[in-house]
DNA sequence: TTGAAAGCGCTAACAC
DNA sequence: GTGTTAGCGCTTTCAA
């Protein structure tokens, strides 16, 4: 039976009745639970089981008040049912762990009200870091004073942010699928008709910039279904399609699918591209070739700027990173 | 210019500089900030705007300290990079959210330290739950005091645990299989050959138990390159196999990789299964079918485990609650 | 080797 | 409507 079970109702043991327990002072039980010095063994022993005989934990709170050590950055994602934010997450917490930092998550798209979330969130975390699916002015409002950084901040401005530029690495993507031989390249972008992506633009004038006109479909939204609906729709507008660009890795997922359905070879009749790098274009087949983004510099430049305004050493409003993507040549192309 | 780094190199403002700032006592400070009664606005007003001007943000250490209400779940996974944990970590995080807790997430892939990895988070948290990499002994050792459940316990002991056992719904699988035809199932199970998991084994068995013997191959690890090489060695090995049963979804996209290489058709001539229900596999075509797990009952299950062990309403040892396996029938077979 | 005193930042309870 | 007091649980002095 444990500890804590076997006094039911009690309140959970403070270092005091730890040092009642043990005969000695509070100052001798600090010394004992740390390993530090200047403690005879047979009294830390005495100490220690007085404190495992009272189910005793030290309290982060009192020791966070008084050894200004614990520090923690709250990281907010869409959600991580959706194979992107696993792969930022993952390097989040590896950046932050390396910095002796915690990482606690919260996750928007599950939550009734993101504007309470993400204002929960600052009240826990030193510093904040991810997606918030919040205006500017919303997120000065609930971020007021708390270090901030967006990824992928896009048109946002409030706080620091990394941006993820597709820029040069379209020249690439482009200069592959035509090396290749393709000759008829269709965008799958993303969004309303009309309305290019920032990705989808930059391909689009990385083509025109070497002489190709490509025509553009466009997928509801950035998920599975989309894509295989949206790629759909383009074999039905552009039957001679010989290489689709997507607008990212799981809207090309659902392309492949949507490709497969039609018994299309990939990428033998129609080669396929994703975008962002993330490691689902490994599971499927054949593999994606995609522009991808090191997700672990992504998340290094994140938490280091975020840990700069939290030092002061950077201003809370303006900073701005960038890290590039890179063409990934895989089978689909 | 933010206020913080206006005055660069002054320790973080405390309710103190903010009271004598606006000239008011520390409680009115309280009171301005947390939205409480019986305050004029007028004073109110001020205070926020001294706060402001000071960067003032209220220490949730001060905070957790005074009213015992910040609680906190440590959550261990081994690698968000597989896409299994990603699925258990939103449903965790969704469950604790629901119930007011917070999450930090630890994992241990990336870890130089285990040990220390998760010594660290039972001092940040209230409470720890999921796949930490420690015996039952070492887990003692560092989560002595801590409730901790672990998810998939398998033949570990220590603490609480959730099983998903995949128990009656290989039944179904088995069923199923040979329903849609198959008389030359094998399973690809992961492992040391002649050490069938618990999985396989009760492949096996459900099989066994309807006449039909099953032939084992094994895949190295729970890897996607493993089941690629284990889908390969399968067919060299069974070359008139007719449908494979995989150890996890994983291995069963590396599978349906390579059956793809080889231009073998699923379902037309190979039916292929995979197990926990991941969201990947709707990801590959055609589409897996899976004996799928509800992570979200998972999660419930553990972090209520959890809170009523934290709560003293549940032993700190010997917890254990059940998670159900279900046929689910997708593209594939 | 041990203990006593002081204080970390905050809020609940009670005065005024 | 506002201020005062007390105390949350811990560690860092400093003294014994």
């Amino acid at each position: 039976m444990s500890p804590r079970s076997s006094r039911p109702g009690s309140r959970p043991a403070t270092i005091i009745d730890v040092a009642e327990a043990a005969g000695v002072s509070r100052q001798t039980v600090t010394r004992a639970m740390n390993d530090m010095p200047g403690i005879k063994e047979a009294t830390k022993e005495r100490v220690l089981a007085a404190a495992k005989e009272l189910a005793y934990r030290p309290s982060r709170f009192g020791r966070g008040l008084v050894g200004h050590t614990q520090r923690t950055v709250g990281l907010v994602v869409d959600d991580l049912m959706n194979p992107y934010y696993p792969e930022l997450a993952s390097a989040v917490v590896s950046s932050a762990r390396e910095r002796g930092w915690n990482v606690v998550l919260a996750q928007t798209a599950k939550a009734a009200d993101q504007y309470s979330l993400i204002a929960d969130l600052a009240k826990q975390a030193d510093v904040v870091v991810g997606y918030p699916a919040l205006t500017d002015t919303q997120a000065q409002e609930v971020l007021a004073g708390v270090p901030f950084v967006r990824i992928d901040m896009g048109e946002y401005t409030y706080g620091g942010g990394v941006q993820m530029d597709v820029g040069d690495a379209m020249g690439d993507m482009a200069d592959h699928l035509l090396e290749r031989g393709s000759r008829r390249p269709v965008l799958l972008d993303v969004g309303l008709p009309g309305f290019p992506s920032a990705r989808g633009k930059s391909f689009l004038a990385a083509m025109a910039a070497r002489g190709v006109q490509v025509p553009t479909v466009s997928a509801a939204t950035k998920s599975l279904s989309s894509g295989v609906a949206g790629a759909n729709a383009l074999l039905e507008a552009h039957p001679d399609v010989d290489a689709i660009m997507t607008f990212n890795d799981i809207v090309a997922c659902g392309a492949l699918k949507a490709l497969h359905e039609a018994g299309v070879d990939v990428p033998g009749q129609v080669r396929l591209a994703g975008c962002d790098g993330l490691n689902l274009g490994r599971f499927v087949s054949p593999e994606l070739t995609t522009l991808a983004v090191d997700m672990g510099a992504v998340a290094e430049a994140a938490v280091g700027m975020a840990l700069a305004m939290y030092a002061g050493e950077v201003p809370l409003q303006g900073a701005r990173a960038q890290v590039a993507h890179h063409l990934l040549v895989r089978a689909s192309t």
